[in-house]
DNA sequence: TTACTTACGAGTTAATTACGAGTAAATTAT
DNA sequence: ATAATTTACTCGTAATTAACTCGTAAGTAA
């Protein structure tokens, strides 16, 4: 979320950013106009705008006058970063300028990371074309755990099972084949999921 | 809680809160307005009705008069409320004590709570069983949106047709059957579904 | 009754938002 | 190199709305 502000802009967010944690709670126009030397309210209403278009700012429903707003996208206390795309049968698409997502903070750890989910092959299971997995970093499964599957360097999501000493990753979705893992392919555990996110 | 407070409100919940610490019981609408020097009942009962929206003040049932107040919630940062429990078919269960469910941050709203999911009906929509949907209060939909509806006091989860001028609700699972809306039967929109949560 | 809560309508004030216009510096086109 | 245009701000005022206020009437539980 690492998007560049002009130093007049920077300047902007950084007091709201510090009133708020001063007085625990978020400025009124005004206060913004008088901290910045500003003299018109045209122009907090134009910063505000602006930053609200580039996502940095967030106006919430309200106390002060009419709105409130508050900074957003800074400190992220419930992001996660993405760390990729994973389909089903392909290799995982890791993203470079790493992404945040938001998650409910009981997810929040240090070895978690999120996953964008991009086939249909866990369907049946609830997790759709476009769902967000939150993904524990980790190297065993249970039985029945769905997992982040390295299987000769492709990833995929599938639900883990052990039986008879064999390993197999079942994908749910009809259309999908059953994997066998046996001596020739190279496998791994990348993690398993903790939960998911959809967002309408 | 996510919500900052007016000078004002805050005045108003520390009030309460400190007046429960002492006294131990809650103030009554007229120790409010003597405490806070306000000359009415009236504005006492919105700045109740107000904080109660927000989630910060919750009415208990009660002792002294008709109910008392309590001082609830503060320092949840990403919780909804977690209203009830609703299914296929059948009412809605409403939790009184009303628990608190993490979500992310970005889906705090006070206009929002949350539901946990009872039966399979939108399974093949990827709502499972269990499942906390987040939904946002309103009473009108677009096409396709995943709706609770209340069609004659019972509550459900269902994906909102209109066509023909005429509305429809559609389960996703092939078990349930699709509702047609006529003049008989009690109508509502209850909100829309604006995310799903799972947890393993 | 008494002691309290709730509902309603209406008003004030303070803060936000919309709008039209202007400027200086940086970019781009000629 | 110069002119034209765009970008990043700035201002002031008018319109609008959220936040808070009041008083009174109606409702409820003991």
């Amino acid at each position: 979320m690492n998007t560049f502000l002009s130093p007049k802009k920077q300047r902007f967010v950084d007091f709201v950013e510090s009133f708020t944690a001063n007085q625990n709670r978020p400025p009124t126009f005004v206060e913004i106009m008088d901290g910045l030397d500003i003299n018109s309210l045209g122009t907090i209403n134009w910063y505000v705008k602006e930053l609200e278009k580039v996502g940095v700012l967030k106006r919430m429903n309200g106390f002060n006058g009419k709105r409130s707003l508050s900074v957003l996208e800074r400190h992220m206390d419930n992001a996660l970063p993405l760390l990729g795309l994973i389909a089903a049968g392909y290799p995982l698409e890791v993203f470079e300028n790493t992404e945040s997502v938001e998650v409910p903070s009981s997810f929040v750890h240090p070895d978690n990371y999120v996953l964008k989910v991009n086939g249909p092959s866990m369907q049946e299971d609830g997790i759709l074309d476009g769902d967000f997995v939150i993904i524990k970093k980790t190297e065993t499964a249970n039985n029945g755990d769905t997992v982040v599957a390295y299987v000769n360097d492709e990833a995929t999501l599938k639900e883990y099972h052990y039986t008879n000493k064999k390993i197999e990753l079942h994908p749910k979705n009809a259309e999908f084949d059953i994997i066998k893992i046996n001596e020739r392919v190279d496998f791994r555990i990348g993690g398993i999921v903790l939960g998911v996110i959809r967002k309408y």
